[in-house]
DNA sequence: CGTATTTGACCAGCGC
DNA sequence: GCGCTGGTCAAATACG
């Protein structure tokens, strides 16, 4: 219910763990409570044939586990179960003789799939670069394709398409993962920002000759960092950071591990408290990064916006 | 000069 | 095998 298309795709017959994207929460949008899906499993054993699991599939909960809302539950289809354990009878048995069933696809692999406003977009503070763009069957609209370009080898992607039924919606693809932590700041000032749909429609017919933005950033980069969940109170004077309504401090609104570390090292599953933030130097670690935000667009601006 | 996007060409998977 | 389609490459170009 009101999933929409944030809904997340599996590609992979394992476990989706798409690294970046465990930070994603969709619970907010999921009014079915633990308890009552508890319950349901059980009755579900007895009554709900495998095939009605199957539907149920796009609706479980995704993380780096096979949970759903943090409980134990196996979300992985009784098939895939007794393949499994068949694969790993076969491991033991015979290590060296063993071949896969099945070939797997070559781009059989783990993808996230979100519906985001233009708001939305803007607040992925991955640095990404665009390295084509495609006019797909069935769509008025273009799908840009980007990848990760923070690090050389990373094989973070990303396409973009803007939603063919609703106007002003993007469909957004991740793939792959980050072999490195989230970039603090980017590494140039050169080039310029641009939309990622400057304009959809022109852009399909669009003559060479290129039109570029006037407007740029100071991470040089499609991305900034003008964050504004809803539900959540800014702080002021850093507006990367964020408190919700239970006091416990987000950085960014998903992809945070980059400035987690600035502040506490390397351990990635620690969560940063209040006190620990403001008895350490994190906020001296912002602060760099706030700064150069200030110089570019005055204390008390804001980045600009991408538009549809 | 370094880093960005654009865009036609190329490649690979898939269905027939 | 062939054609369609989606994903990627790389040269050209833009910008600070």
């Amino acid at each position: 219910m009101d999933w929409g298309l944030q809904a997340v795709v599996i590609g992979s017959s394992t476990c989706c763990d798409f690294h970046g994207a465990n930070n994603i929460d969709f619970s907010p949008n999921l009014d079915f409570p633990q308890s009552e899906y508890l319950s349901f499993c059980e009755m579900k054993k007895e009554v709900f044939s495998d095939e009605l699991e199957e539907l149920y599939k796009p609706f479980y909960h995704v993380g780096g586990q096979n949970t759903f809302m943090g409980s134990s539950i196996s979300l992985v289809p009784k098939e895939e179960q007794r393949e499994e354990q068949r694969h790993e009878q076969q491991v033991v048995a015979a290590p060296s003789t063993y071949v896969p069933k099945y070939k797997k696809r070559k781009n059989e692999q783990k993808r996230v799939v979100l519906q985001l406003t233009a708001d939305d977009l803007s607040s992925d503070k991955w640095a990404w670069r665009k390295y084509g763009q495609k006019p797909i069957k069935g769509s008025p609209y273009p799908r840009s394709y980007y990848r990760c370009s923070s690090s050389k080898g990373c094989l973070a992607r990303k396409q973009v398409e803007q939603s063919c039924t609703e106007t002003g919606i993007f469909i957004v693809t991740y793939t792959g993962e980050h072999n490195h932590s989230q970039p603090t700041r980017r590494n140039s000032l050169a080039g310029t920002i641009k939309r990622e749909f400057p304009n959809s429609k022109n852009s399909i017919n669009s003559p060479k000759k290129m039109v570029k933005e006037k407007i740029s950033s100071p991470h040089g980069s499609t991305s900034n960092l003008n964050s504004s969940p809803t539900n959540l109170l800014s702080v002021e004077e850093f507006p990367e950071i964020e408190i919700n309504q239970e006091n416990n401090i987000i950085i960014g609104d998903y992809y945070d591990e980059g400035i987690r570390k600035l502040f506490e090292g390397s351990d990635e599953n620690e969560c940063v408290s209040i006190q620990d933030m403001f008895d350490g130097d994190f906020f001296a670690g912002l602060e760099d990064i706030h700064d150069g935000f200030n110089s570019s667009f005055g204390r008390n601006s804001t980045f600009p916006h991408f538009s549809s």
